[in-house]
DNA sequence: CGAACTTTTGACCCCATTCAAAGTAGGTGG
DNA sequence: CCACCTACTTTGAATGGGGTCAAAAGTTCG
């Protein structure tokens, strides 16, 4: 395996452990998984939607979005996912749900097996209770994303949408929260926030004019992280649970 | 423990064995659980936003929610509960992230300690992954609704939203898909739907006229299935999952 | 039988969509 | 290096779905 991909897998395995503690030979075991290599240019589906795969993706490079697609074709991307994110780790418990994505930029993904996925979390039961637990703060992720769309402005998505993914890239290692490349068209912006590509363009716009954020093609910039998190309603708790889980155990 | 609670405690463990096989002995285990019972009126919050509790609720009777609230006190409503559903089953993996949740009807709950249902996860493993399953389609309800939340219309929310409901309903032995109790106010409905109540009324109003469905008081009775499926763009297969899930495996 | 919720309806307004077109890269081949 | 093509961004004008405000008509229950 190349530089990248084991250092994905690396950052997996510390999200998990941050969760979840596990031992050296839980890290082992999983850092000895093999996985098979895709690559994938912008706008290619990696999972059909309504397609059963026997897959779990660990993105390397590039982002990916999960969706769900309707009968007029349109798209609504419920998840957004970058280096270092099990994409779709569900599918571990439940294989007939892994849900449709793809890739939002150029990515290289590592493909693998949920079978074996299954097969280490069945051995090793410390590997079995961080899985879930990734899995439930991915859960906990869309729910409040669903409540987003649900109630709010287009101001107040983008806004949560810029902050959630800063802080994401942050943690990912690239780059701060203030400054980040946000490396999606608008239309794919639209189709994550639930909105047309013409008014992603003109909530930017506004955005720019108020001097909360500056964007050089798709580097974002922000400049006033409290006004845009007041403005999105922006809670940092459910992203930065690693640390709060710790706590409670 | 009354007749009612038991039941719907055989419910929960019917239905995860249908996710994931369950021996007698881990069955056992399940429905000898020592829970609290509570009562709540309609409309009082069992867990209250930004708690952090350590406690998992199964309805027993009525309709709860979950929620997420907003700093301007509006709320969305993520995911409706019923009978026999565990509504936060998760906070078993990561207790920090235990939704809110909020009595809809006259409601009893039986309400068990995240640390009692970690200690049979831990000492059966089969009990373990069938907990992972059933969040896992949890997880999967909750991103279908954001995705019908960004991205339709009221009328398709809607008719979405009646036949997922109805669907449960019926597999909890509560009517069925065509003939089913929805006790909820029509401003419950907004939140759950992203809409006004006002708005509510009138997209109900637009279904009666078009002789979708008819409503007494708040029993519903639906005329044309296919009609309103195809409006919600409704799609049952990941309510069905445990036969796909059993046929996979 | 009155107080507090709900449901229903009407009138008006606004945020976001739709439709349309111009401007701006980026990339390819001659 | 320019011509051209395709994809993306930006802007304008008109439309419409759903929100807001307000009030009346049912319900439920003490």
């Amino acid at each position: 395996m190349s530089f990248r991909q084991v250092s994905s897998l690396e950052q997996f395995a510390e999200r998990l452990h941050r969760l979840s503690p596990l031992s050296g030979e839980d890290r082992d075991c999983l850092m000895g998984m093999g996985g098979d290599i895709i690559q994938a240019r912008a706008n290619i589906d990696i999972v059909l939607p309504g397609t059963v795969t026997d897959y779990c993706h660990l993105i390397v490079e590039g982002v990916i979005g999960r969706f769900a697609q309707f009968s007029d074709g349109k798209r609504q991307i419920t998840a957004i996912h970058i280096v270092g994110d099990m994409a779709d780790l569900r599918a571990v418990a439940t294989p007939a749900l892994s849900p449709a994505m793809q890739a939002l930029t150029t990515s290289t993904l590592l493909r693998f097996t949920t079978h074996e996925l299954r097969a280490i979390a069945r051995s090793r039961p410390a590997l079995a209770q961080a899985f879930w637990a990734y899995s439930a703060v991915d859960a906990a992720v869309v729910e409040r994303w669903a409540a987003n769309l649900g109630r709010r402005t287009a101001s107040q998505r983008m806004a949560h949408f810029l902050c959630e993914f800063g802080l994401r890239m942050e943690n990912a290692g690239r780059g701060d929260r203030l400054n980040f490349t946000l490396d999606l068209t608008q239309t794919q912006l639209g189709e994550a926030l639930g909105l047309t590509p013409v008014h992603v363009n003109r909530t930017l716009k506004a955005f720019r004019t108020q001097h909360l954020v500056t964007t050089t093609k798709r580097d974002f910039l922000v400049h006033d992280w409290e006004r845009l998190a007041a403005l999105g309603d922006f809670d940092r708790t459910y992203l930065t649970i690693d640390e709060m889980v710790r706590e409670a155990a």
